[in-house]
DNA sequence: AATCCGCACAACCGCGCAATC
DNA sequence: GGATTGCGCGGTTGTGCGGAT
């Protein structure tokens, strides 16, 4: 059975809205408040538009407080790194950003911040001697490789989230997000006795390596290089859904990877029959990723390159907000944040629960949801 | 001057989810 | 418990504008 319209697309009008239609619904709205039900309000106030028109209007532009353009570059580094974080979640990003709105930033992102941020990355393409047609197709043909058309598009969101990563990693600037205290959200801020991240170091011993429900993908990476005082991707414990086998694969034909020290991929979730086509996909798109040239980018990669113990975790649970409660997300993920040890339940107690507020904090704190990574 | 093209932004569309009936 | 309804969200499309040709 389909679903009724939720207007009559005949009887409404479309478009943009005139100065006088946002008169009628601020004024309203502003006296009587939405009354909780938007279909019937256009109707209440004798406007011709449909009702999540009305809504949208007044969330986007009407409302009080809405700010437009002019974003700052503290701004720009918060929305890429929760867009790297929790990916593609708008109106999560837009509540970290007072007076931003999640269309606002969702057209802003895919419009030109996305452009400049990735931009780089095609300058030191460029370098590498490489035609960005050529990397399109290298990128199209791991996509094509990938599968369905759902896994095509989910991948790309991954590839393109951690080619920000990356990018993020190699900027290492005073505005990079992760060295920039200033910048983090505000419900960050209560980890800090030292208002910094945890090292590598203190970061591996809570990676519980041994749980048989992480998979380890061994990979040759180059030398490593000395690593700024940043934080690895978590590891998201697997949520419920379990196996034993541990998946390796060869990941010598990466890009440039001389095999000199290894790197280590920790994958959680379902492991399933399609595991071993699952990872030979993401060797794929990490070989395109991942290079080995002489000019600095293989450098940004400093996840996979820190010797034997650096790793980078990837969840494949398809939708990591639901069962976070469960699956004890929220302590691995504060654990990334807050320098607590993973066992170390309560700490979370200490986090200023206020404000995040109608904020699904689980995935906030994901500094790598790669539930959006469909390989199986 | 006309046309083309790319960009930015506003608005729409359709789906998922939760509440309600 | 299933159907209906409305809301919220993310993806996509439409449109206007400015610069290039």
């Amino acid at each position: 059975m389909g679903r009724a319209p939720c207007c009559d697309k005949a009887n409404v009008k479309r478009g943009p809205w005139s100065p006088e239609e946002d008169v009628k619904l601020k004024t309203y709205i502003e006296e009587y408040g939405t009354g909780g039900n938007w279909i019937a309000l256009p109707h209440k106030i004798g406007l011709k538009r449909c009702g999540k028109s009305c809504r949208l209007r007044w969330l986007n532009y009407l409302r009080p407080n809405i700010k437009h353009g002019g974003f700052s570059e503290e701004e720009d580094s918060l929305i890429c790194n929760l867009y790297i974080s929790i990916g593609s979640r708008w109106s999560v990003i837009a509540a970290q950003l007072p007076g931003r709105t999640d269309n606002d930033i969702k057209n802003y992102w895919n419009t030109r911040l996305k452009k400049k941020l990735l931009g780089r990355r095609k300058d030191s393409q460029s370098r590498r001697g490489s035609s960005n047609q050529e990397q399109s197709k290298v990128k199209k043909d791991a996509m094509d490789s990938a599968g369905n058309t759902s896994s095509q598009s989910l991948s790309a969101s991954a590839v393109e989230r951690m080619q920000l990563y990356i990018q993020l990693q190699g900027l290492n600037t005073p505005l990079s997000f992760y060295n920039n205290p200033a910048i983090w959200p505000k419900f960050i801020h209560p980890l800090g006795d030292h208002g910094n991240f945890q090292t590598h170091q203190s970061q591996n011993q809570h990676l519980p390596t041994d749980d048989p429900h992480l998979h380890q993908i061994p990979i040759q990476t180059t030398t490593p290089e000395p690593l700024p005082d940043m934080p690895i991707p978590s590891n998201q414990i697997d949520g419920g859904k379990t196996s034993n086998t541990a998946q390796e694969f060869d990941v010598n034909s990466l890009n440039g990877f001389p095999s000199e020290s290894n790197c280590t991929i920790l994958t959680n979730g379902e492991m399933n029959d399609n595991f071993g086509s699952a990872a030979a996909r993401l060797q794929e798109e990490l070989s395109e990723l991942f290079y080995g040239d002489n000019d600095g980018n293989l450098k940004q990669v400093q996840v996979c390159q820190q010797q034997q113990q650096e790793k980078l975790t990837i969840n494949q649970d398809i939708d990591c907000s639901k069962g976070i409660e469960s699956a004890g997300y929220d302590n691995m993920n504060i654990s990334w944040w807050a320098n607590n040890d993973i066992s170390q339940k309560s700490s979370s107690t200490s986090w200023d629960s206020n404000a995040i507020d109608h904020l699904p904090t689980e995935s906030i704190f994901q500094d790598f949801n790669w539930g959006s990574m469909s390989y199986i």
